[in-house]
DNA sequence: ACAAAGATGAGGCGCTTA
DNA sequence: TAAGCGCCTCATCTTTGT
């Protein structure tokens, strides 16, 4: 009888004092339970799009959407914290404000013109209000902004009448940092020191805002870390938005990241520390996107995404999938116990549990009377927690089936049909869920009437093509380059299936695809519309005992060949090659 | 030889509490 | 504010079974 117990447990003897097992944990083959100071039922987070009553949440979800702290603590102090619709609403307000048309900002959803040739274009001045009176207009802003009406008036008077608003703020910014010390000498003096931001300008020589000013004030606020900060991931995670909720319709890109062709790239939000900070910036420094999809489906899935894609005017695959455990398994709720209060399921991962473990579930359970000791449920929910298990009978769980995993990600049912249980649960535990990754290409849609050309690297089993497809986002042409041959077959079982009147071309190794094979495709198809990928995660993820050596680690430097490529792509493209 | 089962924590974040 | 604790994580390696 193997009674060893996991390492968590030696050192954890002073956490209870009244009772000398309260957590326990189930193991193997004795189906005696011991104490594990990891069980604690208490603690799912209940998902809602709704803000919860924490100001400080509120405010997070606002500043996880790229709006600046100042400004939400505005919007929230002007319509109060349950009102996010008002507080969204004056958020854009602001944000289109800031952006007035004669700085040069590249807001990401004027980047690109409908037509394919066009992505030079300049972008065009929609939403940028021309008041008759730009002074009072701006006078009015400030005031709305909660600024008080003196300080606005002197911040006009000190900028100048035909200052932005991004100059405005920043004036009175800067004078409410240094209100303490020297408010007086600030709005006197002609010239204005101390912070560096703060600019005084003659207004007839207007300064010009570029993308590494904005870049600058937004590392200033906590936006963009830079390499000295640690990036920090939003609470909620919902990205530039979610279905369900809010969203932000622009943001600022790099001038690096901007030009063809579409990229989009992901991997698992909770990498080591440094590890997005390294992937944003060898992707022009592009901020990364964070989205849980439990905000889509009814499974957790914390990814980070680097991308170039407008984000304005996504929208949902329809219908939307089931939102909670019950939605989506109605069967189950017949024998879900009343203390099991999950109504999400934790991360769809690549290994799964065994019978044997349900088996002792069973027998634990079984030997209760009626409602199981708090003590039960702990070790119970500890293994559902861990395992992503379902109640399938009385007292009896079960993990998920490979095909009820492929409905979760999006993938048609038995996408993955033809390998082995082991092999499907890999697959599909390695792909993109797709509800989420289709929201944020929904934007191609229009953009692309006739259809896309579209280099898929590290396909896994297509969910970058499987997204597409449900858009209704034809695919003219595209390169896929996956290792492993059981998930090429997969892509090309789908791809025949779903009789696709494009061209699917594979290739196994991403180390081999160089210039002159990118230049034969780009000449021969015009060009790839999208590059996407999710390079391997296998030494980022917290899952990994042995091997998590960050984006170094044998697996996941892959990621620098994503980088190599797009760098080639983009070249090609732009005639540099 | 292949497939399934079993054993193997660190790391980092959010929340609570003192 | 700091410390403690709960919780979660696109996994890998070895053993066992067929």
């Amino acid at each position: 009888m193997d009674e060893s117990h996991s390492s968590v447990d030696d050192n954890d003897t002073d956490w209870n004092t009244d009772d000398e097992i309260d957590n326990f944990t189930l193991l193997p083959s004795s189906g005696v339970i011991h104490p594990c100071p990891q069980a604690n039922v208490l603690s799912w987070e209940v998902s809602s799009s709704r803000p919860s009553s924490s100001n400080s949440k509120v405010l997070d979800q606002f500043i996880g959407m790229g709006f600046s702290k100042k400004m939400v603590e505005k919007a929230i102090e002007e319509h109060g914290e349950e009102n996010t619709e008002a507080v969204l609403e004056t958020l854009l307000t602001y944000s289109a404000l800031e952006s007035s048309p004669h700085e040069q900002l590249q807001m990401d959803s004027d980047l690109f013109s409908s037509d394919d040739e066009s992505f030079f274009d300049d972008f065009s001045d929609e939403d940028i209000t021309s008041p008759a009176s730009e002074e009072e207009n701006l006078l009015m802003s400030l005031i709305t902004m909660g600024y008080q009406k003196e300080e606005a008036t002197t911040a006009i008077e000190r900028c100048g009448p035909s200052s932005s608003l991004v100059e405005l703020t920043d004036f009175l910014s800067a004078a409410q940092l240094v209100k303490e010390e020297d408010l007086d000498a600030l709005f006197s003096l002609e010239e204005t020191p101390r912070l560096e931001h703060v600019h005084t300008h003659d207004p007839k020589k207007k300064r010009k805002v570029t993308v590494s000013d904005i870049l600058k004030r937004k590392r200033q606020r906590g936006h963009i870390c830079t390499d000295d900060e640690t990036l920090r991931l939003p609470n909620p995670m919902i990205g530039f938005g979610i279905p369900t909720g809010a969203c932000q319709s622009r943001r600022i890109l790099p001038n690096a990241a901007i030009g063809p062709p579409y990229f989009y790239y992901e991997n698992v939000a909770l990498a080591p520390k440094g590890v997005w900070e390294t992937i944003s910036r060898s992707l022009y420094d592009v901020p990364p996107e964070f989205v849980d999809s439990k905000h889509f489906c009814c499974a957790a899935r914390k990814r980070g995404y680097v991308h170039n894609l407008p984000i304005a005017n996504r929208f949902p695959l329809t219908p939307l999938p089931p939102q909670t455990i019950h939605e989506a398994f109605p069967l189950t709720k017949e024998w879900w116990p009343s203390w099991d209060i999950r109504t999400k399921l934790n991360c769809i991962v690549t290994c799964y549990s065994s019978a044997k473990l349900s088996e002792r579930m069973l027998k634990l359970l079984q030997g209760c009377d009626g409602i199981p000791p708090e003590r039960v449920q702990r070790a119970i929910m500890h293994e559902c927690r861990k395992w992503n298990l379902l109640w399938v009978g009385k007292n009896k769980v079960a993990p998920l089936e490979p095909g009820e995993v492929e409905i979760l990600m999006g993938f048609p049912k038995d996408h993955t049909r033809g390998v082995s249980r082991t092999d499907r649960y890999k697959s599909i535990g390695n792909a993109f869920q797709v509800h989420t990754v289709a929201y944020h290409f929904s934007v191609l849609r229009d953009k692309f009437p006739n259809g896309i050309n579209v280099l898929s690297l590290f396909s896994g089993i297509g969910g970058a093509e499987v997204a597409l497809h449900s858009l209704g986002i034809r695919m003219k042409n595209v390169v896929s380059v996956e290792i492993s041959e059981v998930n090429r077959d997969i892509v090309q079982c789908w791809w025949e299936q779903t009789e696709q009147t494009g061209k699917l071309i594979h290739l196994a190794d991403v180390k081999e695809l160089d210039s002159e094979r990118l230049k034969q495709f780009i000449h021969s198809f015009g060009g790839f519309d999208l590059v996407v990928g999710g390079s391997p995660c296998n030494n980022l993820t917290g899952s990994n005992r042995y091997h998590r050596d960050g984006l170094e680690g044998k697996e996941s430097s892959l990621f620098f060949h994503y980088c190599r490529i797009l760098d080639l792509v983009k070249s090609i493209m732009a005639g540099l090659l």
